[in-house]
DNA sequence: ATATTATTCAAAGCTAGAGGTAAATACTCA
DNA sequence: TGAGTATTTACCTCTAGCTTTGAATAATAT
């Protein structure tokens, strides 16, 4: 990754499908490194990093217990990325309207048939 | 990347500022390669590549019209993604109570001070 | 002090990402 | 057909990402 502005980090962040799967296991709790291990076919270096991924993107805050340096969700860097998704909320749900729309098309073109898909549209 | 499952497409493809820019522009309508191109200082082949992988995401579709292959916002991927998310919201509305339950312990703790910030949970 | 448990660091391999330039392809219009 | 415009392909470079193994560090418990 070039970018490293926070919106960046969160999103490439969250492309991995293990780093996915941590966090929503600690949607559950706090975890250690060890416990948040268990479940991968993946060496504990490989889980230290995906954990440092996370953290750079703030998306979980760690913490110090003895031996131990648990894991903890932190919901407001994913807010962040929910707040930047749901500018297209509308949308998508524009797009039920476009589907409805197109349906009615459908039925008017059945009565008259005519231009296959052309919308010919000029450009310079 | 490694991982070809929908949501890390989508996640992926948003992980980068230019490619998040196009789809704010195509949020306004279709646009043409060219005309996605200008703003940015890059190549032409350095924008085919971005919407290729936006392209792959399922992020946008694109048209054939005369020469030009005009690019448009599928909002639905979109949605793939805020679904994702979706699933953290109570947890970012929780953490407000969590700040408010904080500022009530401080408040307490400046009568009877005591332990530093020890909760010191047993693990096996 | 030593053994045990938890975690990280270092080095290396390999693949993919992001960008560039030059050339090829696709379509239109005269 | 040939010129012009739009877009893509091929190829190259460089940097970053994901994973591994083996060794190092940190804290606890004996």
């Amino acid at each position: 990754m070039v970018a490293t502005d926070s919106l960046s980090l969160i999103f490439s962040a969250l492309s991995d499908p293990t780093r996915r799967s941590i966090l929503g296991r600690l949607a559950h709790g706090e975890l250690s490194v060890t416990e948040l291990a268990g479940p991968y076919e993946m060496s504990l270096p490989a889980i230290t990093k995906h954990l440092k991924v996370l953290e750079k993107a703030k998306l979980i805050t760690r913490g110090k217990e003895a031996q131990w340096r648990p894991c903890q969700l932190e919901a407001k860097s994913l807010k962040k990325a929910d707040d930047w998704i749901s500018t297209y909320r509308s949308h998508w749900e524009e797009s039920f309207d476009r589907l409805d729309e197109y349906l009615k098309t459908i039925q008017k073109d059945e009565n008259q048939p005519g231009e296959k898909s052309g919308k010919s549209k000029k450009r310079k």
